[in-house]
DNA sequence: TCTGGGGTCCTTTATCGG
DNA sequence: TCTGCCGATAAAGGACCC
């Protein structure tokens, strides 16, 4: 198996100096309102000269650099960008799986023999890409995923590199284990604790060192991912399996009117996303964020889906309630999502054979 | 007045029927 | 009739990713 990463070198950022040149000169970050909650979604390379990386808050990326110009993300925007740089990828290499706006693996066993030929193959990707939409991406070569995946963050921006088969091990080995994909803040820290640093170390750890450090399928994941092993293959035609709409208010709330007029306008565009997407749903969930950054969830599950903003917002509204019965005080973020997702002209069969759930039955 | 918004997947716990 | 165990599944939380 052959296969690539592909990554958009600063995507939202690249796409902003293309829409005006102005900004390529100087440092820029494409986030929040930097006197706001916000965070950087994307920042150029000028300013992460300045230490500024992404979900970095807006107030520090400005305190970094004060001169920074700050913009709001424009997805649409992207999303167009994104639309062209896909074609124009397919057109090299027909079978790809996009993980991202600005990532996902190629098939390049379909269209090289061997990896000399998938290093053309690449680069050919990267040129057309380039010569499209003037954007610059970053591409990993290897036989699997995760390799793949570590390998095109190696050499950003522009960057191409090739892991052949039979050196995965080693070409992980020295990185810190936090480049693993599936490693993050927490599992970081606990490795930290005990002293490995890197995949090599990660790698090496026995069945029993594992347990007590990662315990789970995560950890034996991790453990075969440092040692360059993922069968997975690329993932076609996925279909989304829930949608949400949530926001973190300018200021904490606590009144439950008012928290619930918000809860509605949500509802409501998450039953527009619905019915743009032709489902309907039978779980309803609500999402609470405390001043203490704590987050707490409540939903429920209903025998028949729903796509009404109106039942969704009562659902929502209702499950609020319960949670701050549970646990008051102030807000700073609500959200309303539904999942069980169902495809709308299946409604009719799904209604008949659904099974009853325990609440109902009870 | 540090810390977004949209997702996915996994684990643990509660609950119910048999 | 009571109790315990087992398997499902819903609910809740947590980690992670872009």
């Amino acid at each position: 198996m052959i296969l690539a990463h592909l990554d958009l070198d600063a995507f939202f950022a690249a796409v902003e100096e293309l829409e005006d040149p102005e900004l390529r000169e100087r440092p820029l970050i494409v986030g929040g309102d930097p006197h706001g909650r916000g965070v950087v979604a994307t920042a150029n390379y000028h300013a992460r000269r300045f230490g500024i990386q992404s979900a970095m808050s807006c107030a520090e990326a400005l305190r970094r650099c004060s001169h920074a110009t700050f913009v709001r993300p424009r997805h649409s925007v992207y999303r167009e960008y994104s639309r062209s740089v896909w074609s124009t990828v397919r057109g090299v290499v027909p079978t790809v799986e996009r993980t991202g706006l600005d990532e996902g693996y190629l098939d390049l066993g379909e269209v090289a023999g061997d990896f000399l030929a998938a290093r053309a193959v690449a680069e050919a990707v990267q040129t057309a890409v380039r010569a499209a939409t003037s954007l610059s991406c970053s591409i990993g070569v290897a036989p699997a995923k995760v390799v793949a995946k570590v390998a095109s963050d190696r050499r950003k921006p522009g960057g191409l590199t090739v892991v052949v088969p039979g050196s995965e091990a080693r070409f992980l080995a020295p990185l810190a284990v936090r480049k693993l994909p599936g490693v993050g803040p927490k599992a970081d820290e606990r490795l930290r604790v005990a002293g490995i640093a890197t995949c090599g170390e990660l790698a090496a750890l026995n069945d029993e060192e594992l347990r007590g450090l990662l315990p789970g399928k995560v950890g034996k994941l991790l453990r075969d991912r440092a040692r360059g092993i993922d069968t997975r293959g690329l993932e076609l035609g996925t279909e989304r399996i829930s949608i949400s709409v949530e926001e973190t208010f300018e200021r904490d709330l606590t009144d439950r009117e008012q928290l619930h007029d918000e809860l509605r306008r949500m509802a409501r565009e998450v039953a527009e996303h619905l019915r743009k997407s032709g489902k309907t749903a039978r779980t309803v969930t609500t999402k609470l964020r405390y001043t203490d950054f704590s987050i707490r969830s409540r939903s429920t599950t209903l025998r028949v889906a729903i796509d009404d903003a109106e039942t969704i917002a009562e659902l929502a509204c209702g499950l609020l309630d319960r949670a701050l019965e549970d646990r008051p005080g102030a807000l700073r973020l609500a959200g309303v999502g539904v999942s069980g997702l169902v495809a709308y002209h299946q409604l009719a069969l799904d209604a008949d054979w659904a099974a009853p759930f325990q609440d109902v039955r009870a």
